[in-house]
DNA sequence: GTCTATACTTCGATAGAC
DNA sequence: GTCTATCGAAGTATAGAC
């Protein structure tokens, strides 16, 4: 059961939608307020100040990449398959998290930078694990976060920065196999 | 000779290092002003409005850009190379415009997202034609703009993102030439 | 070309009614 | 838990002196 979302959680999603489509400036309080369906003063009454409000956002992000990592760990077709592929779904609950996040981290917000550092710190330990050789391992966290940048620029304007349609995808996998498993080459 | 900057001049380098280090929302008038020695008013008669001085930053990337084409198509070391080691040069001219217009382009401001994509439709192109495959030269871009991101997101109190210490780079570059070149694998 | 002074707007936050 | 009303601070921009 989808129970329905609690206040709290609506206004964080607001929040989350606001900075990744207007940015950081433009997720004004009345604007996430509205956005959310309440007035500014029922919002605060959630989160007392701004500074709550994000620190709320960066807590929900870490709930969310714990328990991507569980799923990355458990992959079938392996965590680099899992990286890549889910590096692009900008329509994932983790991705807007992530996104809205970075937003956060570049606009100097501490907790937001160390967050994301994190994650990446979990997701380049567990490809290293993966692929053996950390330098390769490197090299395909650094293609993830390219994903991942291409990403927060779009629907911003941009046309079409990285070809990350499913064929661009299978090739890029393709490519990155090639060095993953040296045998195959 | 290194003609003493204009007034201008300093006023777009004042507004780079404050949206570098503080975020577009910290880049204010004021801030800019008083970082490049002038009052608002004094920066008003050089750019009419914010816009304009955004404007102008996204301006002064072009500039910048153009002349980089032409050292990367003429680089010693090929144009991969050269692009993946300027990828972390966070200290040139080029990458702190670059990285000051992705904060732009983080707050919603289309001319410098479609800036940021011409750039690096540029480079995909050059480095296309210097891989031969397609694939290849995605991913050799992704890793660049993975370092971009990096490189973004450092300054603003992540500890250590991505190894992009010499060594780190070295070993990078080894990994991106197996692939580059499939007889050496 | 550069400054001060000021008008106008919006933001974050508080107070108190319901 | 949610609302309206309001305050003080800060942001962009204009006007006019120098």
């Amino acid at each position: 059961m989808p129970r329905p979302a609690s206040t709290s959680d609506r206004i964080l999603v607001a929040y989350e939608d606001l900075l990744i489509e207007v940015g950081e400036r433009g997720a004004t309080l009345d604007a996430v307020a509205s956005r959310a369906g309440v007035s500014k003063g029922g919002l605060l009454y959630h989160f007392g100040s701004k500074d709550a409000l994000s620190a709320g956002l960066v807590e929900r992000l870490r709930g969310l990449t714990e328990a991507d990592l569980f799923l990355m760990k458990a992959a079938p077709a392996g965590p680099v398959d899992y990286l890549i592929r889910t590096s692009i779904d900008a329509a994932s609950q983790l991705d807007r998290s992530l996104i809205a996040t970075s937003r956060l981290a570049q606009a100097a917000d501490a907790r937001a930078s160390e967050a994301l550092a994190t994650i990446r710190t979990s997701w380049l330990t567990l490809i290293t694990d993966a692929v053996g050789d950390p330098a390769v391992a490197r090299a395909i966290v650094l293609v993830s976060d390219g994903l991942y940048f291409n990403s927060a620029m779009l629907g911003m304007g941009t046309p079409d920065p990285a070809d990350v349609s499913p064929e661009g995808i299978e090739s890029l996998l393709t490519v990155l196999a090639r060095f993953s498993t040296p045998s195959a080459g």
